[in-house]
RNA sequence: ACGGGCAUAGUUCAAUGGUAGAAUAGAGGUCUCCAAAACCUUUGAUCAGGGUUCGAAUCCUUGUGCCCGUG
């Protein structure tokens, strides 16, 4: 039992995790942490569900506004970002509040990850080049040319887990799988973990009704001043890719909020799936 | 009201008279640095009644519903 403790605020997109942790916060007396892939961009606004300038008033919020869409945001990063927020919320607290629906980050805050060298920028770049212009078919046969164990035991019909086995095999002349160690960090601090869930037509109508919202709110004009960066990993995001497909032309407006309610119910079972298997705690 | 057409999974569409398939939605799952990403698996249907036939989604017939044209 350590004498600080961080309380883990999960659960489906549209739940209510935002002003739940927020009361959370006012009744320690303490800040938050966002665990949120996208909220941390200053740039992105209404489609990422942000608290409001009145909440953020209320109670600080780390990694919100706190990055640019052309940075480099990873679990990494996170990891390293959160800690130290955490521990800089120590200092003063002796609970911290971590809320967010992002379950890879979360994990990462937890447990933390084996260390894998750094990768080579160039030899990443390399890899997402030949992957764009020859497809997931050249991922496959450089991987059974060069890293037999991923080729046998590792994702073949998945471009993302691929290329990142390519890269690592390709800068360390090792697999992947020889990093992976599955050893799990021990956190000086307590995790306390809170799942907020609701009956799947109450979160499915909340959704729904959250885009709608949005849409009036400006959602639209939001993503036309952002159509530039459309390429850019942050806005591979529900609720502006598919009003980028509206811009271009490929489908209408209406079609472009449907295909948004539709993703962003996908997102959120996947997040049920995600964290009815990992319960963050370190008791 | 008359004439014509259509009726298959929640939806859109397949299936010479011979094992009712697909896409998508829905559901379940994967997961160690792009995770609001990228993947995997899967439930489910011939409008209703009668007839022809060894055998009907398919042919005939009655009913019901929808669409188009004429009035």
């Amino acid at each position: 039992m350590h004498s600080k403790t961080c309380i883990i605020v999960s659960g489906p997109t549209a739940v209510g995790k935002t002003s739940y942790a927020i009361d959370l916060a006012l009744q320690y007396q303490t800040e938050i942490i966002s665990a949120d892939s996208r909220q941390c961009f200053k740039e992105l606004n209404i489609g990422v569900a942000k608290p409001s300038a009145d909440q953020l008033g209320k109670v600080k919020h780390y990694f919100i506004n706190s990055h640019s869409i052309f940075d480099t945001v990873n679990a990494k990063v996170f990891e390293e970002y959160a800690l130290e927020s955490v521990y800089s919320i120590f200092k003063t607290n002796d609970v911290a509040i971590m809320v967010g629906g992002t379950g890879l980050y979360i994990k990462a805050f937890c447990e933390g990850f084996d260390e894998v060298p750094e990768i080579n920028e160039e030899i990443r770049k390399h890899v997402f080049e030949n992957y764009q212009t020859q497809g997931a078919s050249w991922l496959q046969s450089e991987l059974e040319k060069k890293d037999l164990l991923y080729f046998q035991q590792g994702e073949m019909k998945n471009p993302q887990r691929m290329m990142r086995a390519l890269e690592v095999i390709l800068s360390t002349g090792s697999s992947i799988y020889n990093f992976h160690k599955g050893e799990k960090v021990s956190r000086d601090f307590n995790i306390r973990h809170i799942f907020l869930d609701m009956p799947r037509e109450e979160l499915y109508a909340n959704i729904n009704n959250r885009v709608d919202v949005m849409m009036y709110e400006g959602l639209l004009d939001e993503a036309k001043s952002l159509y530039p960066f459309k390429h850019l990993n942050a806005l591979q995001t529900v609720g502006y890719k598919e009003l980028f497909a509206h811009i271009d032309g490929d489908i209408s407006l209406e079609n472009a909020i449907d295909l948004i309610k539709k993703n962003t119910r996908h997102y959120a079972k996947r997040q049920n799936t995600w964290f009815k298997k990992f319960i963050p705690q370190n008791q």
